[in-house]
DNA sequence: GTCATAATTTAAAACGGTTTGGTTAAATCG
DNA sequence: CGATTTAACCAAACCGTTTTAAATTATGAC
């Protein structure tokens, strides 16, 4: 039904009608019922391409998927969507096209044109991010789930990453840890510099030497988790403690260990970064897991409130957010075996 | 820039613009590439609203996205989304509105009513789904990723669930175990049925009777995989091998032969099914772990070139699609202990 | 009971494209 | 060579709303 008809059968103008359901002011409050009420009761909903051309708003905020599958991905989301339900917002996810040579930055740019979306939320920024440059100069809003260095205003939400390292990293120093191997995520990302200095610092705190050799990056998988673990094992002398990115990275890190015959807890001490999943926690881990933990959906459901404020017009350098991290101590902590 | 000042540049008609783009044939090629090319130079993009507008396809299709942040989800979306990179259309991931109580089935309502999507993607169906019914019933195109036995003509892609697990537990049943656990998934579901119903015929075939302590189903947590592995291994006799629905159960199993002190692949075998992540590997598990294994994301991708069939007019009768799944043989399998 | 003002309602003009139904120019045919 | 077909292009209608500007009606002041 269209809203010509509908206006016709309630014997009102259109304009009248659209003002009733959008909840303008200069319209009676009996008349707007009467609208309401009909509107419910006939099926009348307003065409929502027609809305979109003549408002210019799309109604939707757009999350680029990256290529490679990350598991947080879907709890991130996941909390978006709930918070988005309440609102009459999509989410679009685009596709990275993988035989367009220029790939992300490209894709970036189409999304912030092609008017699909009104906002754009960035993942996993670099310091200097060609993304952010690219919205800020194409003037779409958009918020950073992460930090960047860059020098254009942009609304982040964060996690505290450098402290959450440093303080996991000061925990096993406590414990008599003197090389603690860190297993980072990827190389060049903000928020894997941000955990290298937060590690760093609580060395440098005690007058521990840094020693580059202890730190690795990489994707958060099981499987890289177990071979960097390996080999630092294989070192000697080993490290006696790691500080994992992941959760993923922790499996493997358990592995590693037991498939060199030594006990997690009591031999090896292991701190790892727990996004919070429902289908892994850390605590079922045996032994369970000591972890800086922050979840990720929480951090999905705040995004999607920081962009609604950003649409409602609130400047992005007003949207900043750095959450705080647990650090919550399980069994996997312990001191570090003496020496024999 | 508006197609009315686009084609005034170019000297010819709004009309023959249009064509040129959207590359009808009564159009000469000389005037086709000239357009293109002044598209291309001056940046001219036909505004998406009003294509929608007036074409009526929304050029995106919608995914509902469960409550419960299931990790299979990423990898169907990546899957996916690959495959649409290259078409023109978006993916619509659409919230589950909590607030909501009628909830599932209303959302799915509202998205085919909404004009947002030209078609849906149904997930872990049930025997008699009333999502499908209501999206044969409102007339949008769909594709089911599962199967149902609902009497309503719908297309869909699924793995050959029943067959994998017969295959698997006939394969436990070869190596001589007779108590076989089962850890299935969600009770209701269509696949979590066929896969009860390729357990019990293994079971028949050989003549062991079928005993229904042995099954227990749920979602597919590390935490669940675990207690209920637990509880299994507790009985007096216990089970000697389990067939597992996922990777994530098969964490939970393995931890609970740990905890008890029993080594898998000697005291206790397993197969899980694996649906191929990024993130962690059946062959990288200590021991390697046995599965049933079909691509998660090959059927985002096949799912996507399905959904465009559909969209170009296939009949939904005409598009069904049963992939048969491997079944890989590694160190989490070998025959029982001997009894003492 | 007027007149000014405020509260409602409305007609018509966007929004930016696609498509229907011509029209003109060029090509083909008898 | 005139008639007929074909190729190429175009004017105008339409998609279904929102919003501007104007008209009507109701209210209040005097």
């Amino acid at each position: 039904m269209k809203l010509r008809e509908f206006a016709q059968q309630l014997g009102l103008s259109p304009t009248t009608v659209s003002r009733a359901l959008s909840g303008y002011p200069e319209v009676s409050e009996k008349t707007r019922k009467r609208v309401t009420e009909e509107a419910a009761r006939l099926g009348y909903r307003p065409n929502i391409n027609a809305v979109r051309l003549v408002t210019g708003r799309a109604g939707a905020i757009g999350v680029v998927m990256g290529r490679s599958g990350e598991f947080h991905f879907s709890e991130f989301m996941g909390g978006l969507a709930e918070r988005l339900g309440s609102e009459d917002i999509d989410i679009l996810v685009s596709p990275i096209d993988d035989k367009n040579p220029t790939g992300e930055i490209q894709l970036y740019s189409r999304l912030a044109v092609s008017g699909r979306v009104d906002a754009v939320i960035v993942h996993s920024p670099e310091p200097n991010d060609e993304r952010i440059a690219l919205l800020h100069k194409l003037g779409m809003p958009f918020l950073v789930h992460g930090r960047s260095d860059i020098d254009v205003p942009h609304a982040w939400l964060d996690i505290d990453n450098e402290g959450a390292i440093r303080r996991a990293t000061s925990h096993l120093i406590d414990l008599g840890h003197r090389r603690i191997a860190m297993i980072n995520g990827r190389q060049g990302r903000t928020f894997s510099l941000h955990r290298d200095k937060g590690y760093r610092d609580a060395l440098e705190a005690r007058g521990i030497p840094f020693d580059p050799r202890l730190v690795v990056h990489g994707n958060f998988t099981d499987e890289l988790g177990f071979r960097f673990a390996r080999s630092f094992l294989e070192q000697t002398p080993r490290p006696t403690a790691f500080v994992a990115g992941s959760m993923m990275t922790a499996l493997g890190i358990y592995r590693a260990a037991r498939s060199i015959g030594l006990e997690i807890g009591r031999e090896v001490s292991v701190i790892a970064h727990d996004d919070v999943f429902p289908y892994l926690t850390a605590d079922n881990m045996v032994p369970s897991l000591s972890a800086t933990r922050s979840s990720m959906r929480a951090a999905g459901v705040r995004s999607a409130d920081l962009v609604l404020q950003l649409l409602s017009g609130k400047p992005a350098e007003e949207v900043h957010e750095l959450w705080p991290v647990e650090l919550i101590l399980r069994e996997s902590t312990a001191p570090p075996p003496q020496a024999p």
